[in-house]
DNA sequence: AGCACGCCGACT
DNA sequence: GTCGGCGTGCTC
């Protein structure tokens, strides 16, 4: 018998909580993490809700498992979420509590220090280890080994001996307190006013947002800092979300100049004790700021007072896989439900953030110049049906010419184009068979470094032939088109005397290599640096005086309605590396179309110009002007499975009021792997709730269900 | 997500 | 004759 019956809610692809019976003698409350059987396993989940009555035909829960409550806003975010994304509550559950299930109790750490009288047998490695001791302060087994030159299997020794003694040692901290009055900056006139505005309006309610709006080098860090340091003082907690590449120690140790101690950094790469200790600093409240990726936000604050959301227009803030959901979107709310500040920053905001500006739904903070009296760098086109350059080459003359100028000068240029590779298309010379992929019949890319071709969707590698599959014929793979493989090696020729690197997504080494090549080039260690748009990120590059952008049209054609938004803060981003510290810079930007407005407005330096192109293209082009975007992935175990079933969807959906089935839009990579997957593009008008027509049209395809996800591109502005 | 159940092909 | 491949569906 039983008086009371839990609803619990299980981190699998479940949308509804399971019933089961509260064992007498278990207080349970709602929050509370339990143990619950499902099937034939025991599984972790989350008391929903809780409610009177006898559990007669349930199984009971097992047992309370040692965890943090999830708070009710906790709950409510999560349940949100799952609403908005059109995902399994479960799954939803999933991401806020897969972060905790690995807790574990504290490991106490021991120290030893020097105590005990010598040992009966003198040698000369244990002599070392005693003089290095000889203060009697604590010190880690590792360290003093380290420091004695000795190994742990001689401290061991003394220890036995009763030489040293083991002291327990309080638990590291997953982060030492910030200081909001360690040090000011000096702030300009301009930088100090942005803050204030951004620290007045911290209390007030309903919780508001922020457009942090600044070009590059404009200081917007220091300016949010002070948000962050508002935060600290009420005693709240704060959040800086950035793009996980930018989460790099040249951030953390401005954080620290400006607060004395570094924050709690959460991101793919923390794992194991340090991960845990951190989430449970969270969810106490010891750690007071975090630095983190998207996935930082689902973690359990207990105080959360601010939101900042740096470069806000990133694209990697959208998760593409399981849960699908945009962080920044996601970081709004859970602002708003957690009554905390949320600052959205960025050079080149993401048009609907503007759009929210321009509905007096954000406010907008903007920082007009350069920090130091830093000039923006000045921006030229360079027509391409005007200038003569041989078959096989990329650069132009005017581009070349002003490399000769600025490598004279010391200074570093960056050439940037955004394709990976060598070629990205190869031709059979003799048969003219071209290399396509087998899976995707995309063009294979030719990577000559790793002498393969490459599918650039699905990541199929296979080995350069040396003579042509289809005809035979040896050595007759010609490349066509130029990638930054290729580049390189113009450049190569060009300049053969200056040191060059090559940086894009599959560069060999990984990311801790990479960072070390970035910090590199910041020191100045390269002089001419070929890229795609990896260089266009997060790193400083305080010599770099000259950007060449080699083919500014790429991109401006795909099928995506994002395009050339997509492509407008692509190439303002790039062209901004050029010109920091006190040199002006320039950039040269090769393109067939100097006249396309994203170009124009790119070289007027008019971001409200593109803007409102952008808007009247969009309308041109039937599409809604921001927003109101969703696609549709379908999967199934095969190819034509999957086609065929969006196709039958699509036919469902076209006649409901409201929804227009754009086509198929290529899937991203990460959906394709593994399992194919086919996406539908939708859009709806304005008024219509996605959300709801969604639901209903997997309702009216039942055997959809699990087989679908849906990623929606919704202002979720309009739901609050 | 697991795990069971079920339906077809190749083996001691 | 079974063993085991995966495809499908369920878990309070």
């Amino acid at each position: 018998m039983t008086s009371h019956i839990a609803d619990v809610l299980i981190p699998l692809a479940l949308d509804t909580a399971y019933s089961y019976a509260v064992p007498i003698g278990l207080s349970l409350k709602e929050g509370d993490v339990v143990q619950v059987p499902l099937g034939t396993r025991e599984v972790v989940g989350v008391v929903w809700a809780l409610r009177p009555g006898a559990g007669g035909n349930f199984k009971a829960v097992t047992d309370l498992i040692e965890a943090p409550r999830l708070s009710p806003k906790m709950r409510k975010f999560l349940d949100w979420v799952a609403w908005y994304t059109l995902a399994p509550k479960g799954s939803a559950l999933g991401m806020g509590l897969k972060l905790a299930d690995s807790e574990r109790a504290e490991v106490i750490r021991v120290g030893v220090r020097l105590a005990g009288p010598p040992p009966k047998r003198m040698t000369p490695t244990r002599q070392r280890v005693i003089d290095a001791a000889a203060d009697r302060l604590v010190r880690l087994k590792r360290e003093l080994a380290h420091e004695a030159g000795v190994s742990a299997g001689v401290i061991d020794g003394l220890v036995d001996e009763g030489t040293l003694e083991t002291v327990a040692l309080l638990p590291e901290r997953a982060a030492e307190p910030p200081d909001p009055d360690f040090s000011q900056t000096g702030l300009s006139d301009d930088q100090r006013a942005a803050a204030a505005l951004l620290v007045s309006i911290m209390g007030d309610i309903p919780s508001p947002v922020s457009l942090l709006e600044g070009v590059t080098g404009s200081g917007k860090t220091e300016v949010y800092f002070e948000a962050v340091a508002e935060a600290v003082r009420q005693g709240r907690q704060a959040l800086i979300l950035m793009p996980e590449i930018a989460l790099t120690a040249q951030f953390l140790d401005r954080f620290e100049a400006r607060f004395g101690a570094k924050p709690a950094s959460w991101h793919s790469g923390i794992t194991g004790r340090k991960r845990e200790r951190i989430h449970a600093g969270i969810a106490s409240g010891d750690v007071k700021v975090v630095a983190g990726a998207r996935s930082a936000l689902f973690l359990p604050y207990s105080n959360l007072g601010l939101i900042v959301v740096d470069e806000e227009h990133e694209t990697a803030y959208k998760q593409e896989d399981g849960v699908h959901y945009h962080a920044r979107d996601m970081a709004v709310v859970r602002g708003r439900i957690e009554n905390a500040a949320v600052i959205l920053a960025s050079a080149t905001p993401s048009i609907e953030s503007r759009t929210n500006v321009e509905r007096g739904r954000y406010r907008h903070v903007q920082l007009p110049e350069r920090f130091g009296g830093r000039q923006l760098p000045q921006i030229h086109t360079v027509d391409l049906k005007r200038e003569t350059i041989p078959p096989g080459r990329w650069l132009s003359p005017s581009l070349i010419n002003a490399m000769h100028e600025t490598l004279a000068r010391g200074e570093q240029a960056l050439l940037f184009l955004n394709r990976r590779g060598y070629a990205p298309l190869t031709l059979c010379r003799s048969c003219a068979h071209r290399y396509e992929c087998p899976n995707c019949s995309a063009w294979l890319v030719e990577h000559r470094f790793r002498r393969s071709l490459v599918c650039h969707h699905c990541g199929h590698v296979e080995r350069t032939p040396q003579a042509c599959v289809a005809c035979g014929t040896v050595d007759s793979l010609v490349p066509c088109g130029p990638g930054v493989e290729r580049i390189a090696e113009e450049a190569a020729e060009l300049f053969p005397d200056k040191r060059r690197i090559v940086l894009s997504s599959d560069f060999p080494g990984g990311t801790e290599r990479l960072r070390a090549e970035l910090a590199a080039i910041a020191a100045g260690e390269f002089d001419v640096v070929i890229g795609t748009q990896l260089v266009a990120k997060g790193h400083n590059f305080p010599l770099m005086t000259l950007v060449g952008v080699l083919d500014a049209d790429i991109g401006l054609t795909s099928g995506d309605p994002r395009a050339a938004e997509r492509t407008f803060q692509l190439l303002q981003q790039v062209t901004g590396r050029a010109g920091r510290g006190d040199k002006p810079g320039r950039a040269l930007v090769q393109t067939w179309q100097p006249d396309h407005p994203v170009i124009a407005a790119l070289v007027s330096g008019d971001a409200e110009r593109f803007y409102r192109e952008e808007t009247r293209v969009r309308e041109l082009a039937g599409l809604p002007p921001f927003g109101r975007l969703a696609s549709l992935i379908v999967s199934a175990t095969e190819r034509e499975g999957a086609e065929t079933h969006a196709r039958a969807m699509a036919k469902v959906a076209e006649p409901t009021a409201g929804i227009t089935v754009l086509g198929p839009a290529e899937a991203p990579l990460a959906l394709i792997r593994g399992r194919y997957r086919y996406r539908l593009l939708v859009k709806t008008e304005r008024d219509v709730d996605l959300q709801a027509y969604l639901r209903a049209w997997m309702a009216r395809c039942p055997k959809t269900r699990g087989n679908t996800r849906v990623a929606i591109d919704v202002d979720p502005q309009s739901f609050l």
